[in-house]
DNA sequence: GAATTGTCGATTGTCAACAACCGACAAAGC
DNA sequence: GCTTTGTCGGTTGTTGACAATCGACAATTC
């Protein structure tokens, strides 16, 4: 009577897709706009039309993907809106993890913030961007995954997958990251201190930073639409 | 050159079958743990397998329904922490939208927060339970429409979604909600006034309210989760 | 009798062909 | 010349059939 474990799922062509897409698509190799052929992509990974068309409307809810009825599907683009109506909600719930986390926190937390924190710092030394970008979201998912709120995780992936489409595809424009080391050593020391009124004014500069450095980007280089 | 106007999206039936299921989940025809078979659903809407996967794929991937691969999809059952999880996302999130709605609020929307409002009121005193529910979850929508921020709408949609599929399938356990009409009266009063530190508390108590409510609910009589 | 194995029906996952639709270009009309 | 209309290639939307898998129950073994 105690079988309490459920099967593990099984994975299926569906999944698996997905998640292949959802790598191309956040490490830039499909870009914004570029519109993704069915036929191709079903080619491409060996299967026909049918998971595939249910693996891109996944990504379509997770709101990485966009479609138009008979038009085709591209990878999403981002306005200057869109930016800072992210960083708006980011800092809302990148507040609220670090209030349900704090009294979660131990060893092997302030632990894993000095590897990630390691792994930021070595990827922008060597000068990959690519890199650093997905090293710095990886710090920043910390605090969501300790705070073990499952919908908040899934929020959290919405938000970051978004910011990756955007910074993974500007980057080269943008100026090197070098200057934010010490910005994240920040977050990281006021992650491990104590005073949580602390933390969260230390999260709000932090984003109020990314939202004006990247708006202020986005204003520059791209077609406004909002 | 002004051909600014993207067409309008023609509807297709994946679509349109999205939204028929999405409101037989909300409205309780499709009651939580129910299995939804594909073969039956299919022909009840007179399509064939393939666009009704895809629209239950959507509402997979909106949090409503679960699915367990050859093993059948499913209306999500919600724990008493999950209850707990979206009470305190949703705080986040509403105040958020007070203070991104708050510069915007003009004569329209408090005429449309008194409409709303008596709409709730008249739903309540009809002694429709159903019909209530639909109707507080319209009042509250309004400031996150008025925000004017497309991923926070979308983000309170996930939310909803989840609230009335809680408290439409458990209301009949529920008492009436005959005591929450002052309650909002508060609600109301605050968003018409001048002072964001009192919606802001009052909102944060409204909510309080709310999760103790219904957690204490889930703790009697359904099994916990978690 | 309890546990294991085998079989079966039901359901989901996948496929390849067909139909509907869009965008672009060319022809016709004013 | 400008607008309208018609055609065409290509892409997406939809379908029905086939394959793979699961859960339950019966048969088997110890």
């Amino acid at each position: 009577m105690n079988r309490q474990i459920k099967h593990l799922p099984r994975s299926t062509f569906r999944d698996h897709i997905a998640e292949q897409l959802r790598d191309l698509i956040l490490n830039g190799v499909l870009r914004p706009g570029e519109p993704l052929l069915e036929v191709q992509l079903a080619e491409q990974f060996g299967v026909s039309r049918g998971p595939l068309r249910e693996a891109m409307r996944e990504l379509v809810d997770e709101g990485l993907l966009v479609v138009r009825p008979y038009a085709g599907t591209t990878v999403i683009e981002l306005s200057a809106k869109d930016i800072r109506e992210i960083y708006s909600i980011r800092t809302a719930l990148e507040t609220l993890a670090f209030e349900q986390a704090w009294d979660r926190r131990d060893a092997a937390f302030h632990a894993e913030l000095d590897r990630r924190h390691a792994q930021l710092v070595a990827a922008i030394d060597a000068e990959d961007e690519v890199g650093s970008i997905h090293a710095e979201l990886d710090l920043h998912s910390l605090v969501f995954e300790t705070a073990d709120n499952k919908l908040l995780s899934r929020m959290w992936s919405i938000l970051r997958g978004r910011l990756q489409i955007y910074w993974v595809t500007h980057h080269e424009a943008h100026g090197r990251r070098g200057p934010y080391r010490d910005a994240h050593l920040v977050y990281v020391e006021s992650a491990k201190g104590d005073d949580i009124g602390r933390m969260v004014s230390e999260l709000r500069r932090h984003m109020r930073r990314g939202a004006d450095r990247t708006a202020e980007f986005v204003g520059q280089h791209v077609r406004l639409q909002g």
